[in-house]
DNA sequence: TATTTCTTGATAGCATTACTATCTTTTTTG
DNA sequence: CAAAAAAGATAGTAATGCTATCAAGAAATA
C-alpha cells in the first residue's frame, strides 16, 4: 500500500509548509502522537515543543493554532484516503465492488500496517474519529470553507456520491448518502468503544482488540437497503 | 404543547440544582442564549456573568464549568424531546407512525413556537446541533458515561430501538439505527447550513428559512428503507 | 424577634494558555 | 564566502479558567 505519497495541501493549512523542512514533518508526526495520546483539548504547542525538544515559538512558525493543526491533519486524512480508494478501485468496474471497498477502508480493515511513513494512519484514524468533527462544528466554518480548508472531505464525497449514482443514477440522495456514510461509520466506531450501549456491537471482552466485522455489516446494509430500495 | 414540565436531572450534572433557584434558572436560560449567540467555544463564565449582571463566581457555585453546563443543557434537551416523544405518541398504536412523529420532532418541525417556558427551545435546538457531539467528543467520556451523564440520550435511543423493535421485532440493529437517525438528523441540518455541497439539501435562496422537507424525506427513505430491506 | 444559615456580591489572586516580539545562533543556498 | 532563511532562546502580555475570602442581604429556624 502506498503511503509514501506526497499528498500537496492547500496553502492556507499552514503558515509554513511542513512537509518542506524536518521540523515541519516531526511537527505533523509528532503532533498526531501527541493528539492522540492525550487529545486535542489538552494538547497545547507548548506540550507538542516540549515533546519534540523543540520550542512554542518555533511551531508557531508553521501552524496559526492548535486548530488549524488539527484542521491540517483532518484535511491530510481525507486526501490520503481519497487516494487509497482512487488506487484500490481504478481496476474495478463493478459500483458495488467500489462501495465495498471503500467501506472497508472507512474502517481501515486490511491494511497493511507496515507504515513505511513517518505518518502513523492509525493513530490519525483515532483523531478523526474522535477529534474531526470538531474541525468544521465551530463558529468559523464559513470562513474556513471559502478558504477551502475542507475541499478534501467535499471531494471524498462527491467521489462516493459519483460513485453511487454510477450504481444507481436515478438517486436522490447521492451526496447526503456519501456524507452520512462517513460520518455514521466514525461515531458508531466511538459509541461502539465508548457508549456501547448506543449500538449493537458491544465488544465480547473488554481489553479485546475491537471487531469491525458486524460495524462494517451495519454499514453495508444501511447503504445498500437505502441504494436498492424501491 | 407542555413546555413548563419540571424536568428532573442527574445531581451529577451541577453543583447546585439550578432549577432551584431565580438566578440558577437564569443562568440556564441566558447560558443558551450566550451559547447559541457566539458559541460554546467563544463562551465563558465572565461573559455569562456580565451578560446576566451577576458575578462569574456565583455561576461557578452552580456548574463546575462550561462543559459541565453544555453537558447539562443538552441532557436537559434529551429529557425534553423524549417526553414530547412519549406526550405524543402515546395515543398511537402503530409504530410506522410513532417513528414517523419522530422524525418530525427531531427536526423541531410543526413545534407551535410560543415558548410559555424561560427554556428558548429554538436556540437550544441549534446549540444540540453544533454541539452536542462535544458533549461526550472528550477524553472523559468514560468517566462521564459512569456518571450517568448520558443517560437521558440512551434513554431516548432506548425508546427508539424499541418502536423500531415493535415495527420489526427481528431487525438486528436497532440501537445503532436509533443513533445513527438522530446524528444523521443534526450533522445533515449542520451540513445543508454550512456545508451545502455535502448534502442534496441546498437551499434555494440564501436568507431563506431553510427548509427541512427534503431532509425530512431523506431520514425518512433511510430509515424505513434499512427497516423494510430483505 | 433574634439568630443562625444560606445565598449572592465584590474583590483579589494565581497558574496556565495562546499567542507575539525580539534577538542570537545555526543552517542553507546562491 | 556572503546573504538570507530557519530555528533556538528568552521575554512578555492579555485572556482564561479557575479558587479563595469576606461582607451584605435574604431566608429559614429557634
Amino acid at each position: 500500500m502506498e503511503y509514501s505519497v506526497t499528498i500537496r495541501m492547500n496553502e492556507h493549512l499552514f503558515l509554513r509548509d511542513p512537509e518542506g523542512s524536518e521540523l515541519g514533518r516531526r511537527i505533523v508526526q509528532q503532533g498526531i502522537l501527541l493528539f492522540d495520546d492525550i487529545g486535542v483539548e489538552e494538547a497545547t504547542f507548548k506540550k507538542l515543543a516540549e515533546r519534540m525538544g523543540t520550542k512554542e515559538a518555533s511551531i508557531y512558525r508553521y501552524f496559526e493554532n492548535k486548530h488549524r493543526l488539527l484542521v491540517y491533519l483532518v484535511a491530510w486524512y481525507w486526501q490520503w484516503l481519497e487516494y487509497q480508494l482512487v488506487f484500490q478501485t481504478n481496476n474495478l468496474t463493478d459500483p458495488c465492488e467500489k462501495l465495498e471497498r471503500f467501506l472497508r477502508l472507512i474502517l481501515l480493515k486490511d491494511l497493511d500496517t507496515a507504515s513505511s511513513d513517518a505518518i502513523d494512519i492509525h493513530a490519525l484514524h483515532r483523531i478523526v474519529i474522535r477529534e474531526s468533527s470538531k474541525a468544521y462544528l465551530t463558529r468559523h466554518v464559513t470562513e474556513d470553507n471559502r478558504q477551502q480548508l475542507f475541499k478534501p472531505y467535499k471531494d471524498l464525497c462527491g467521489r462516493i456520491a459519483g460513485i453511487i449514482l454510477e450504481y444507481r443514477p436515478d438517486y436522490k440522495f447521492a451526496r447526503s448518502r456519501a456524507s452520512s456514510l462517513i460520518e455514521t461509520a466514525h461515531y458508531q466506531t466511538f459509541f461502539m468503544q465508548n457508549l456501547p450501549s448506543l449500538t449493537d456491537f458491544a465488544p465480547i471482552a473488554s481489553g479485546q482488540p475491537e471487531d469491525t466485522t458486524k460495524l462494517l455489516e451495519f454499514l453495508r446494509h444501511l447503504l445498500f437497503s437505502s441504494l436498492n430500495g424501491k
